[in-house]
DNA sequence: AACCTGTCAAGAGCACTGCTCTCGAATTGG
DNA sequence: CCAATTCGAGAGCAGTGCTCTTGACAGGTT
């Protein structure tokens, strides 16, 4: 089956060269980018691509699905380089990753976190990778408990609905979990995702140059809300 | 000049008509509605539209300034119903009057705060009437503060650079207001966004019926990090 | 070496888009 | 009443996603 391989490696070459050519659009153009203009840029006829992706839809689920598993790697390389047991620092390292993938690539962060493309419905491939930057982080609180470093916050805040919501979801993620410890941790990701988008939408006031510093601090506030030991 | 006006009603009227019909569109097609499909609507030529709104981006502009308007009055009207006295309670009005009027124009709210239409480019126009609900919120810490009802956290949190910047901002919003805490009031801010989005956006998904006590929970965890009095 | 068979690129074509221009028709102000 | 302005409709251009057909090529088999 060598030769079928060639075939196939090929292929598979191609089918590299038309997402790094897609990405590569999706730069300028965000989520209408278009497939003749793809195409053009490789050389072929637009609808030699269907050959390799059935609809465009299809190559823009193939860029976010890898664009998931990118960032969640990052968030996840960037724990896994920290002391396990400084917590703060963890949360740092993985709150930082995430930005930083972010600025790296803004139209594919536009692309996960933006509004959904109208006719565009996520595929269920999408929601473990998608899952996994926020687990990593809750993974961050879950050891601070663990490791006896975090005091959870008195279960007295949660109203009761919401308590029981969320002792649901504790407890599949981690045996032990205080459901108002989960939603502080919640917070930390929702604060992570909205710092993130204001800065890279543009939606920042002008008068804030050190965005480094802004960051740092307003992530700061969610460790100490959380309870991570200075 | 009654004769003009009839002419200037009508056309009014019509841009009324342009505009209710292309907020239905929005509502299925999100920022790529189609100008066409809208003239068809209205059972005239698409080159008509043209008479009323230069191009299709100038459609959307007005659209999404007049939802920052929409939005901000909400907010505004929220927050003018509770006694002055009571922050913790014009804090609560403020957020819940966001999340409704987003629940409510989910495509509009997409379109303020999904991600930015890539070729399209904000007017100056837009920028005032966004700032409008974030300041209402800000506006009320700023009352909590001048009322005494509030202490401000210790300046020693807030890393010099930030510091700088932020009390550069603050003053142009308020005298004597600490940079440490319009940082706790821009968190809130940025906090209320992330909350909403994600639960539009549909990332929140299963297992968190009670939505509204969540949110009132996210938003309570934000009031304490403010400061704002049980 | 000759012969199928599956794969591939290309082109034409359909329905759609935003936008421009022109041409009559209607309305308005003088 | 007439000239000027405004308006709607239609044709047309360049672009889009996508489908279908046609012809060329490489793979493995006989």
């Amino acid at each position: 089956m060598v030769a079928n391989s060639l075939r196939a490696r090929v292929r598979a070459e191609m089918i590299d060269e038309i997402k790094a050519v897609a990405r590569r659009h999706l730069a300028t153009d965000g989520a209408n980018l278009s497939l003749r203009a793809v195409a053009r840029d490789l050389g072929m006829a637009s609808s030699a691509i269907y050959r390799y992706f059935p609809s465009r839809d299809d190559l823009l689920t193939t860029l976010i699905l890898e664009a998931y598993v990118a960032l969640g790697d990052a968030v996840e390389a960037a724990d896994d380089a920290v002391d396990r047991d400084d917590l703060r620092e963890r949360w740092f390292a993985g709150c930082r990753a995430a930005r930083a993938w972010a600025l790296a690539n803004p139209a594919e962060y536009a692309l996960l976190y933006g509004s959904p493309v109208p006719g565009y419905a996520a595929p269920d491939d999408t929601v473990e990778p998608a899952m996994r930057p926020p687990l990593t982080l809750i993974g961050i609180v879950r050891d601070g408990l663990a490791a006896g470093q975090l005091t959870p916050p008195p279960a007295a805040d949660l109203p009761q609905p919401v308590r029981d919501d969320l002792a649901d979801i504790a407890a599949s993620l981690s045996p032990g979990m205080p459901a108002a410890l989960l939603a502080r941790g919640m917070a930390g990701w929702t604060q992570l995702f909205g710092l993130i988008s204001f800065e890279l939408f543009g939606r920042i006031k002008g008068g804030l140059p050190h965005r480094d510093d802004y960051f740092d601090h307003q992530i700061a506030l969610m460790a100490d809300l959380i309870g991570l030991p200075r």
